[in-house]
DNA sequence: CTCCTTTATACTCGACTTGAGTATATCGCG
DNA sequence: CGCGATATACTCAAGTCGAGTATAAAGGAG
C-alpha cells in the first residue's frame, strides 16, 4: 500500500461567546486561524491539537470535532517538494479571560461575515450583495438558471425562509462570483473583513457546522457558565444561530428535553423579576439528540 | 508555518444497493476497504480519489462525501521515517455491473454488521451482545453508570428505542468491551465479519452517516436507477436504515418534498396492480433539506 | 369468466409538536 | 405605591406524524 508524502497541518475554528457576541479566536490580529503542524510526537489528531492550542492560547479546549481536510494545490502554496494536507476542527471554549500582550485574540466573527447577522433584521448589505451574485449569474447564460436557484435558495430570496445553517454555501457562492476580496471584489465593501489563505472558508464552515450541530446535539452548553439563566442561554444561541428566537417556546423546547436543572440559586442582576440560575445536568448521554427520526418506521 | 511530513492515504466507501441488500466494495475478497495513495499528480483530494476508483473498479463514482481523517499511532503501521494520515470518503455508486475476474468485489453490509439488519426484528444475536457488554461493564465499577447508560442508548435497552444512526457508537462499545474479533473477542461467533486494520470502523462510520443522511438530504436518488417504482425506492431505504417502513407513511413524506415526478410508464413486473414508475427531479437542489429547523424562531 | 391473491394507491383519525400570542409574577426604582 | 423591566406560566390553532383502513388493478387458479 505505496502512500504520497505531504505536510501536515492542523488548523483550528475555536468558538466561545462573550454576551452576545460570539468570537473566534484569531492569530496575526485577527487575520488567520491559528494553525501549527501535526508531528510525529503527537499521539493523535486531536491530541496534537489540543497540545499546542493548550500550549499556545492557555485556554483548554472543552468538545472538539473535526471539520474538513483539505489538500487542494490552488488553495496551498505547494513548496515543490511536496503538498500540504489541512486538517480543520472546530472547537468550543468556555472562558475568555483577557489575553495576555502579543497573544492569540478573539475577533467576533461577524466582522467576517457581516451578511450572517440576522438578529436586528436582514442587514442591509444583503440586498447589495443579492445584487451582485444575480447580476452574476445573468452572464453565463448556460448555467443561468441553476446559479439563479442555488442564490434564490441559499440567501431565501423571493419567498424562500433564510436558513441560517447555510453559511458556507453563500460564502462559496459569493467566492465563486468574485464578490469578496479573495476571489476579486476589491471595491465591494460590504462583504466583511477578509483572512489569510483559505481561512474564511474554513471559518465559514465551522459557523455552518456549529449553526446545524445545536439543534440536535446540547453542545451549548460546552459554551455557558457553571450555572447561567435561561435568557442566558437563549441569547447564547441566538448568538450563534444569528437569528432571535421565541422566548416562551426556546424555554418550552428546552425543558422538554430535560437537560438542565434548578441549582436553586436566583440573580437579580438581570434587571427585572430575578432570574432562577440553571446548570447543565451532566449525566446526559452527550450522544443524546435535540430531536427524532424523520423516517415513517413501522413497528409490527 | 512549519508543517510535519506525513504519507497520505485515501480510503473509500463505496455503496451500492442491489435489490433489498446494501452493499459495500471490497479488495482481498471482501478484507480490506479499497485504499490507494494521495498523489502530487492530483488536483485534490476528491479528484484523486474519484481518479483511482474509476481506474480501479471501472465504477463512475456519484456522490462523494468525507467521512472523517485519522492519524492514530496505533491505527497504522509507523515507517518509521513518517506516519500515515488516512482520508476516508464515502461514495455512492448506481450501477453494480458483475465485477470482472480479479476485480474488487462487493459485500453485503450486514456480513460485517449483522446487528444492525432490524427488517426482520432484532437479530437474535442482539441479546448475547448485549449481555456480554454488560458483564463489561459491570468489571468496572467506577466507570459502570457511565458505561450502562451508553450501552442502553447505543443499543435501545430498557424502553429506549433502537435509533439505527448509532452503528459507530455501538461498534466502539463493542470494541472497547473487547467483544469483536479486532480487539480480541475471538470466540464470540455472532460478532460478524472482522476486517483488515481499523478499516470496519471505517466502514461503521460510513454506515452511519448513510443513515443518518437520508433523512434530511435527498441522497438516496443516487442509488437508485433512472426510473423506479415507490416500493422500490422504500426498499432501498429500508436496507440502508436496516428497518421497515410503514407504507403509506413513507409514500406521504415522497411526495411532500416534491423530490420526484411520474415519468408517465408503468410497470408490471411487481407483481400484482401495476405500479407507476417515477424519476427523481434533478431541478431539485442537492442542498434542500428533507425536514426544518428545529429552533423555536420568531419573526417580527 | 370469476374469484382470489398480490401489489398499488388513496383516504381517515387521533396524538403530539410547533408557531404565535397572552396573562401573571416579582424585582428595582422613583 | 405604581411603573418599567424581566421572568415565568398558560392557551390555542395549524401542522406533522404514527397507525390503521379502504379501494383499485393486475395475474393466475379453477
Amino acid at each position: 500500500m505505496p502512500t504520497g508524502l505531504a505536510h501536515a497541518e492542523l488548523i483550528a475554528v475555536l468558538a466561545a461567546v462573550t454576551g452576545d457576541e460570539p468570537r473566534v479566536m484569531t492569530i496575526r490580529s485577527g487575520d488567520a486561524l491559528p494553525s501549527g503542524p501535526f508531528e510525529l510526537a503527537h499521539r493523535s489528531l486531536q491530541a496534537g491539537l489540543r497540545e499546542w492550542v493548550g500550549d499556545q492560547t492557555g485556554h483548554p479546549v472543552g468538545y472538539l470535532e473535526q471539520l474538513y481536510t483539505f489538500a487542494d494545490r490552488d488553495r496551498t502554496q505547494d513548496t515543490g517538494y511536496s503538498r500540504t494536507i489541512s486538517i480543520s476542527y472546530l472547537g468550543l471554549v468556555r472562558e475568555q479571560a483577557a489575553p495576555g500582550a502579543g497573544k492569540p485574540g478573539w475577533h467576533g466573527w461577524y466582522e467576517y461575515f457581516p451578511w450572517e447577522d440576522h438578529r436586528k433584521g436582514a442587514p442591509d448589505s444583503l440586498q447589495a450583495i443579492a445584487e451582485h451574485l444575480q447580476r452574476w449569474a445573468e452572464r453565463d447564460t448556460s448555467r443561468r438558471d441553476h446559479r439563479r436557484r442555488r442564490i434564490e435558495f441559499a440567501f431565501g430570496l423571493h419567498g424562500a425562509a433564510w436558513n441560517e445553517d447555510l453559511t458556507l454555501q453563500r460564502y462559496e457562492l459569493m467566492y465563486e462570483a468574485g464578490v469578496v476580496a479573495e476571489s476579486g471584489g476589491e471595491e465591494f465593501v460590504a462583504t466583511g473583513r477578509s483572512m489569510f489563505a483559505d481561512h474564511r472558508r474554513i471559518l465559514a464552515t465551522g459557523i455552518a457546522r456549529l449553526r446545524a450541530k445545536i439543534k440536535y446535539r446540547p453542545v451549548v452548553f460546552e459554551l455557558m457558565p457553571e450555572s447561567f439563566t435561561l435568557l442566558q442561554l437563549q441569547r447564547t444561541v441566538e448568538a450563534l444561530a444569528g437569528l432571535t428566537l421565541h422566548k416562551p417556546n426556546f424555554r418550552r423546547l428546552i425543558d422538554s428535553q430535560d437537560l438542565i436543572e434548578e441549582t436553586g440559586d436566583v440573580t437579580s442582576e438581570t434587571g427585572g423579576r430575578p432570574a432562577k440560575l440553571f446548570r447543565y445536568r451532566h449525566a446526559v448521554l452527550e450522544e443524546r439528540a435535540f430531536s427524532g427520526s424523520k423516517l415513517p418506521i413501522s413497528r409490527n
